[in-house]
DNA sequence: TCCGGGCGTGTAATCGATTACCTGACCGGC
DNA sequence: GCCGGTCAGGTAATCGATTACACGCCCGGA
């Protein structure tokens, strides 16, 4: 592949030249076209790792996900790429697999290559390296999640207006006995969730016994299932579930088919996370949307912030509700 | 951070012997130990950007994939992540969103960072980057989709035993009308299929007219919607349906829904791709599973073959039926 | 005692760009 | 006619590693 001084000779000019041409600085007219008319003949493309080595700036990020199958993380992760390549950045994309240790094998490797900035949605409840990346001070993000002890500013949604309206449309379809269906202990996100919920309900005088609240071992469809299966076994049995996460809503909905019941009209499924699949599902599935796209956008453009030295504020975006068929009222649209 | 030199000079040796020391190259017992210890001490982590301009490898893959949101190719994504990681690189994911242009974007992004290897599962039917790739001597493997006039190996998995077994499974079930819903026209793999599913069909001595067959726009929920109404709109609709993409059966279902008909007592449905979610529909979903995992595997092995410069062949491998209960028989297990 | 070989380590070139600094040409004003 | 300013463009240092080559030391054999 032919580099800037094929480019130099070729056009009969030094390599600064060359550079300078293709950076948009000084040269005039004719110097400017011939070298331009080489770099063209040669197909000549700048070695992105040798300018990032002289520049210090390898206009890469690094996005470390807690689990890429689930498919609220994919549309996220596609949605901080689309951004990132918008603004000129590459983007080296992580999968934790909601293993702790895998994430940090990951950060390790990204800061190892230089990436300019981090974005984390970090599995579990945090980890080693999200300190050492802090210390070496390249500038970092949290995704959806955030983690205690960690300074960095957190991009997620808030549930709290969408949970509040969930709650008024299950009163008004006259569902008293809800029931939730929670990430494992220790998920910052899942208590918050839950308890905007139970705030929201109490508002209608529904309270949210704890006997109804289920903390799910994972985040997959199995844990979801299991506690669905302890809630339908309970003496007074909810008549509406919210599932914080989708996966987790998955299993549960298996729980209710297996024993032969009917959502809505045994039970009321709601979930987190809005995922397309869940149009599709038979009774299509109400959930609490997060604005993913926005999401990413959010994330990419305050990781620049801070790669700009800039201070850059936590943001909390409002998740919405898309009512379908599960809770028993047709659709809207 | 520190850097080599700082290394050498805490350990009072050469950046020549650190650099040995660290590559597992000649030093002695005591010099070795002063620079392991020195390497401790500055937290000292070698710069990959550095080594890669001096070395001309940068130990990273990339890989632009058709569409990432297709759970299918999340997948498969995250199978080829997982083994590059396993042996030692690092892996940047490029989604091309079906758009063949933004495909090119990609590879020539991938290719300006001087990546060792290139995967691509190309969207629509090829594009001009890959002949640059091809070009430039880049390693390329094909993934999942040949590319008609590319001279690199295909990785990918065959239809051919699982639709026999298909083909025996809906005839033994007293299908007498198939139909199938195929990727928009000119997808080699689609077409492959399709001629397989005939083949095994003609067998068992049913036939499958061209009136029965349907290309869909593309390859998304929607356009297997349209051709599942054109399907069900027959004087003589199909007793069975088999879609060539998850998401086109998707929406196939949909539209069998919407008009109060039932899966499979009205019509029997089956899927290429086994994806997670198939096991969560009403009823399971029959499906034609790709051997995902062990896709990847092969895919950057072929790779890496490449990468060292020997010659590597492609790669075929069989795909198997999962019976779930979409065809009107209760699962296996 | 001297010489050769082997081994450990240092010196310096190199990868391909960016960029600070310098040079030389040209122009205008006095 | 001389001097200073402007500007295009060249020279060379630099980023942080790897590695060819050279050097010096030590040891063994003649």
């Amino acid at each position: 592949m032919a580099n800037i001084k094929d480019v130099a000779e070729r056009a009969g000019v030094s390599v600064a030249t060359v550079s300078r041409v293709l950076n948009g600085r000084s040269p005039v007219a004719g110097t400017r076209e011939r070298v331009l008319a080489a770099v063209a003949e040669l197909g000549y493309r700048p070695n992105v790792v040798a300018r990032a080595l002289r520049t210090a700036r390898t206009r890469t990020l690094g996005l470390v996900i807690s689990d890429l199958r689930n498919p609220f993380f994919t549309e996220l992760a596609d949605a901080v790429e689309q951004e990132a390549r918008q603004l000129g950045y590459s983007l080296i994309i992580g999968n934790a697999g909601e293993s702790p240790e895998q994430q940090d094998d990951h950060i390790r490797t990204l800061l190892d290559r230089r990436i300019d900035g981090l974005l984390v949605s970090s599995a579990g409840t945090g980890s080693a390296m999200l300190g050492e990346a802090v210390a070496t001070g390249t500038p970092l993000v949290l995704l959806d999640r955030e983690v205690p002890g960690v300074a960095a500013p957190c991009v997620r949604a808030e549930g709290r207006s969408a949970l509040t309206e969930l709650a008024a449309h299950l009163a008004a379809l006259g569902r008293r006995r809800p029931a939730v269906i929670v990430a494992p202990a220790g998920t910052p996100v899942g208590d918050e969730r839950l308890e905007s919920f139970r705030t929201a309900l109490a508002a209608h005088g529904v309270p949210l016994p704890p006997e109804r609240i289920g903390s799910s071992p994972d985040l997959r469809p199995e844990g979801g299932r299991q506690v669905m299966r302890r809630l339908l076994d309970l003496a007074e049995p909810p008549d509406a579930v919210l599932a914080t996460d989708n996966l987790m809503a998955l299993g549960a909905l298996d729980e209710v088919r297996a024993r032969g019941l009917r959502v809505p009209s045994d039970v009321a499924l709601v979930a987190f996370d809005d995922v397309a699949w869940f149009a599709h599902l038979d009774p299509p599935l109400t959930a609490v949307a997060q604005p993913t796209r926005e999401l990413g956008r959010a994330a990419v453009h305050t990781l620049l912030e801070r790669i700009e030295g800039r201070e850059a504020p936590s943001v909390l975006l409002p998740a919405h509700l898309v009512r379908r068929r599960s809770c028993g009222e047709p659709p809207t649209d």
